[in-house]
DNA sequence: TTGTATGCGTTATCAG
DNA sequence: CTGATAACGCATACAA
């Protein structure tokens, strides 16, 4: 007994329910696929045997004919409120094409990112749907695969240079209302808490932060440029370091909302007022910051929507019978405006 | 070509390897398994070129050989804060010990836990990890796949009457610890969002609830108890309700975060005062909690530690050769004291 | 040390 | 209408 571990009680199989009505194997899975060519009788006679043998087709079997496992796998660098939300559009749209989610963690690091898809290719998933861990640099791995047209798309966090599919936001729109509304509200110092910097949506909302501090004339001073790893701590610490200064800003954007609430903390603690001295807006539009005091301004996305659309693509090339062309779906983002962007009455609140 | 929908481009087999070297399909394999009694040169060859083909063994074949996935399937009511951590030590246990993970999410409905177990059975997981959802009643389905001996371990909400292996909170402490506190702020009407009615964790917290009322001889006022969903709004409602009383409470404890957040709106809301003139402790100890304002007091639960735990137990009677007997593993609960319930300083800041 | 044959559960292709 | 058999990719008992 090499096949060492437990197993449960065997289940019963389509040889079984042949064996019991003195037929052939055959006759049986005809029966069961309602093909013509199957007298009346001979299918009731099955359809009550398999009723009574509690007879379910092996899937392992099926797919080791048809080496598809209606299996996709997922690879997220975590499970915060926006990828919790995606999974579950994923799962959503999986359920209703008859699909099953394996997901994966990279905890942001590439590494595990990589072990993670070996992971899942061994499991013989079908297709993979994949945020980047914002450490990914290297596109090798999923270079090969797709080189072998093995069907991927990417949502949210997808490398600029790899030719697939992707889901992604209109990243440069968002930090552009974003930055639009502070510096109509009067905002001139705005500094920007980047995130790391060689993330794809990192790029994307620094060039619509810069362009539009351009856009209204405004210098763009480095000085008030922070990156950072997704680390509230991190925010909390660079926020007071920009408070500090004789010349601090006098609004702050971060690239994710975790960031923005940790510069909040630093701000109330320093009894700063919000947005009178200093006015904020986030990113993602957590439950979170609608409930802080005050309510922050976050730049609105639905990652439910962005992980069933990730999911669609990826179902729609697993059903068709060639190679569907490569193509990005841009989704536009919202701003929320709240209480704590918000010096003037001219705009509405949202 | 029945089996519809494009397929990539075919890996390399052990056959592929045999035909290239000119010898056979179970050298190779012995080769590849360190088996003694193989030739050293031909052991090289074989490695070099599984190399050069880049193949790697078909794990569906070797499934339906052991009928084994090295799979494992969960299923959650939702990924809300703590449920994401469960997940995230649940696949950090796979991880470590050779598993996959297939998430499926309920919804809080069970039909559709009901229609996931399914989904997941077919899919051949080689166990289940399960908590219920909150309509969950009917266990039938479990127990007819717990009588075949099939591994599932239950975890946070886990049916009190199915004999299984469970991973639970002590649930009757955590909520005598919050009651007992409020009741040592000098808190004597202490109104209870107790969630929904038939979960065990409710009815464990309600338990402890009930049980600290009556050891410090406090009267237990069933109007002061709200049962409803999970649902913030719910218990927003619930709390103006319970604020226009005469009588009303001078404190509020809810089975979960989610509820005692839309208590904190209401009670600001009627500028009502936190924690004088009513207290608050909620359970879970969610992030957002500490970031509100007043801290919200909670009790705390490491998710992370219970979802590792399960997997640690499902993954041991996966690879044991024998049925292990049913456990129920209980963690305990600290309460966690904020600004929400402090009023006195004789207890310490948690 | 290596090769051959069988089986895992199912579908598909033939014959009958 | 039904049955026998090959095939999916691999492991393994048995032969050589």
């Amino acid at each position: 007994m090499n096949r060492s571990g437990y197993r449960p009680d065997k289940p019963a199989t389509i040889k079984d329910v042949a064996r019991a009505l003195n037929i052939s194997i055959s006759t049986v899975s005809r029966a069961l696929r309602n093909m013509p060519d199957v007298n009346q009788d001979t299918r009731q006679a099955v359809l009550r045997k398999v009723e009574e043998l509690d007879y379910q087709p092996n899937q392992i079997a099926l797919s080791l004919i048809t080496q598809k496992t209606h299996t996709i796998g997922v690879i997220i660098p975590n499970l915060d409120y926006f990828f919790s939300m995606a999974v579950r559009g994923i799962d959503d749209m999986a359920l209703e094409t008859g699909y099953t989610v394996m997901i994966c963690q990279s905890n942001e690091s590439f590494t595990r990112e990589m072990v993670n898809t070996q992971r899942l290719m061994k499991g013989h998933v079908d297709g993979l749907i994949v945020s980047n861990a914002s450490d990914s640099i290297n596109t090798e791995q999923y270079e090969r695969l797709l080189a072998k047209n093995f069907p991927i798309v990417f949502f949210d966090r997808a490398n600029a240079q790899l030719n697939a599919t992707k889901v992604i936001l209109d990243n440069i729109s968002g930090a552009s209302q974003a930055v639009t509304h502070l510096i109509e509200q009067g905002c001139r110092r705005i500094a920007y808490l980047a995130g790391p910097a060689n993330l794809s949506i990192s790029q994307q909302r620094m060039i619509g932060y810069k362009d539009t501090l351009q856009k209204f004339g405004l210098t763009i001073d480095e000085s008030l440029i922070v990156y950072s790893e997704f680390d509230r701590d991190f925010a909390y610490r660079s926020t007071l370091a920009l408070l500090e200064r004789p010349d601090r800003p006098d609004a702050i954007f971060a690239v994710s909302d975790r960031l923005i609430v940790g510069a909040l903390l630093a701000i109330k603690e320093k009894g700063i007022k919000i947005p009178e001295d200093i006015a904020l807006v986030g990113f993602n539009d957590e439950p979170v910051v609608s409930l802080l005091s005050p309510p922050i301004s976050s730049v609105a996305q639905s990652a439910f929507d962005m992980g069933r659309l990730a999911a669609k693509l990826l179902v729609d090339q697993l059903n068709s019978d060639h190679v569907l062309p490569p193509q990005t779906i841009m989704l536009k983002p919202t701003l929320k405006k709240r209480a704590s962007s918000i010096r003037r009455f001219d705009p509405p609140i949202g």
